[in-house]
DNA sequence: TGTACATCAGTGAACGCGCGTTCACTGATGTAC
DNA sequence: TGTACATCAGTGAACGCGCGTTCACTGATGTAC
């Protein structure tokens, strides 16, 4: 009967850092990255409204700590996907592609903290954001080996990343479904982000 | 000295309704759709914290009055940008792209509440963000009449709006200029507009 | 193995605050005659 | 043009509520001897 956020050994409770981050992340995918309170977070995970000052600053230190665990979370989901780039790395972009659309509507929650406004000033966290990208620029780099110039994979990499966001954040807000119900995402993903690959391709050629 | 929203002629207002949709906007542009508080926007236009109930049943149905402003607002610049489609469509297109980028950056408080989520379910609401969409698929119509298909240029349409959404999105969180602060987003969108329709129009030869 | 004690990680009461909303009210406006 | 009155669009006090944060406290844990 007891929640997997409430799990209590007597007094101490253990891992409540990562309870606090648990419980956060389900809040904010209920009400987003400013209706999420402190004080239910504590109460989600079973401790007094005081207890988390014990492990973050304050209410923004822990939106923080959410994001980065998103941005973590997602940088596992994208290496996995790509998979050293086999069996060839069209395929795997293709891969990496759907598992970002994937955590986008999966992890709402992680998704909605990771691109909040007002996080915290943070070298852990922007290094996670910063790796996560890397991952997607390394990726593009395979993928468009004969697009010459490195300022072209940036471009291309921020392109793919910018439509894989958007149809993601559009999916979100229901937009997507509103104007278009009969499309898929994950079609338009597929379809936009070869469009954009192969006119890389044909500028090399 | 008297502010633009705070603006009265006596006892009555005059214009209250319109003046607290203008008060919600930055508000909302400040601290984001959740952070934005009635009681705040009634301060604003220099009325007390029970006025806004004349004019409006909630706190939810002022944002949403909001977001229907918004999409009149961005509809208006893409018509205009568009202009009947001269002197050719592409460029008619590339402009009506940079409108919608420069509308995202420059109404960041009308933009935030058109894609906040917990909006009023409300016809003219609805009614207004299709008719947005539906300048952006003519036009996509127009540039792609080589395109094939209607739902190939649906599909290309729902492309070209995501890939600015994202870049949009992302430049407002902060997360492009982080990632790679050399590269401009009107660039980006360029770029990965013509790509989009360069594939539908070769698709069609 | 047992004991003393420092440290850690919780509690719970309390605070001041701003919010959304209601209600009876009243000043201003417009209309009928 | 003047007056009576209905209606409209505000006021301001009041409410209950949940929030973020602080503080002195205490139970649990780990370590030195």
């Amino acid at each position: 009967m007891q929640s997997g956020f409430a799990a209590r050994r007597g007094y101490h409770h253990g891992h409540l850092k990562e309870a606090l981050v648990a419980a956060a992340r389900t809040l904010v995918q209920e009400r987003g990255p400013q209706g999420f309170t402190l004080v239910e977070a504590a109460r989600l995970a079973g401790v007094s409204a005081s207890a988390p000052y014990r492990h973050f600053a304050d209410r923004r230190a822990l939106l923080g700590a959410l994001a980065q665990a998103g941005f973590k979370a997602l940088a596992d989901r994208l290496r996995t996907a790509w998979s050293g780039g086999g069996p060839d790395p069209h395929q795997a972009f293709a891969r990496m592609g759907s598992a970002y659309l994937a955590f986008a509507t999966e992890e709402p929650g992680y998704y909605a903290a990771m691109f909040a406004s007002g996080l915290p000033e943070d070298e852990e966290l922007r290094a996670a954001s910063a790796a996560a990208f890397e991952l997607l620029s390394r990726a593009v780099a395979d993928v468009a080996r004969a697009g010459g110039s490195d300022e072209n994979r940036r471009r291309l990499a921020l392109e793919v990343w910018a439509l894989t966001h958007g149809i993601a954040s559009l999916a979100a807000s229901g937009a997507l479904a509103m104007a278009a119900p009969e499309i898929s995402p994950h079609g338009i993903l597929r379809d936009g982000v070869r469009a954009l690959v192969d006119a890389i391709d044909e500028q090399a050629c």
